[in-house]
DNA sequence: GTCTATATTTTGATAGAC
DNA sequence: GTCTATCAAAATATAGAC
């Protein structure tokens, strides 16, 4: 792997572990075992390496929801195979992160991947709900309103389930949110 | 108001916007209109005058949520109540934010507020889910796990939603989430 | 209680040799 | 491409006068 390729994977690990504000230059550094000269060569700074990780860390997190959303099944099966995927709970998303970062919201360059990955992710929700609705697959009430209502309850009920975890240390808060989703959205 | 208390209402304020990682005493000083020798002499340093912020941010949230939940009214209104009640929500929750934050993680001290808020609302939470229940006035949905489960994934959608909104810049999505959850709690 | 030095380390970056 | 200075500013205090 290139160094470029080092600093990149760096920054996203230290973005996840420690946010925009909390990851400095030099830990990526040392992180990527790169010296100071080596990353101003191949970034203009740290926000650059910053966008540069989210975007790729924006389309990895794209990349595993869409292959629950398309999997076989009802909308029920899908929506609970992604609420369900193998989840490192205690570390809390690696998008979701960014939006509490005042320096992220504040910057565009950086703001962008967050916002779209959101945009994305209920989106491509909704379209799953309208199906399951009209197929019946779901609980009536995922039918009384804007399917895109539902998807974002189902999106927040995720990145607010990392928060309950991490605040309790314990990743079973995560897990109570997702059970308590699932049987309001499990159809009668 | 006294010194030590702008102090600790200026920590407030910046843990809210910046987080424990983004506040430095240099702002808190500031803002609070105190020098270096006056914060240190009430306090012994950053992480102490950030653990009496955070216990005064989280008696003030409980009350805030209690006022919601013993109001008059169904399971469902109270909790509609607490999900819709006024809220800044692009300034996110004073609390939940603070579970990012890995050096607050980390610190019993700094932790144990942020802990002790979220055990104490899933669980007040829980008792009206339990009471609806029992009553009829929540979706069938609500009673078929255990209410622990329905009253964490309520206070996830409202800590996802701030997420969910910061991240679009706009608060709709948190709406959207609240008006989700609540069409999937409806009773018929 | 509050103020003004002072001190050490880190941050985020630039300059220029190799 | 990578390295080692070097730098100005900020973070997080401590010391001691008033």
């Amino acid at each position: 792997m290139s160094t470029q390729d080092r600093l990149i994977e760096s920054t996203q690990e230290l973005l996840w572990e420690r946010g925009y504000v909390g990851t400095s230059p030099r830990a990526i550094q040392q992180r990527a075992g790169a010296g100071q000269g080596s990353m101003y060569h191949h970034f203009h700074g740290k926000s650059d390496l910053a966008a540069a990780a989210l975007a790729r860390s924006a389309e990895q997190l794209r990349a595993l929801a869409e292959e629950r959303l398309a999997a076989p099944g009802t909308a029920y099966q899908r929506i609970a195979g992604y609420l369900q995927r193998e989840r490192e709970v205690l570390r809390g998303c690696r998008i979701g992160r960014m939006a509490q970062d005042p320096e992220v919201v504040a910057d565009p360059r950086l703001r962008a991947p967050v916002e779209e990955t959101f945009a994305w992710l209920r989106g491509r929700i909704a379209e799953v709900v309208a199906e399951g609705v009209a197929a019946g697959e779901l609980a009536p009430g995922a039918g009384c309103g804007d399917p895109a209502d539902t998807a974002a309850a189902i999106v927040a009920v995720v990145q607010g389930g990392y928060v309950l975890a991490r605040a309790a240390g314990d990743p079973e808060p995560f897990h109570q949110a997702v059970r308590g989703a699932l049987a309001l959205l499990r159809p009668a």
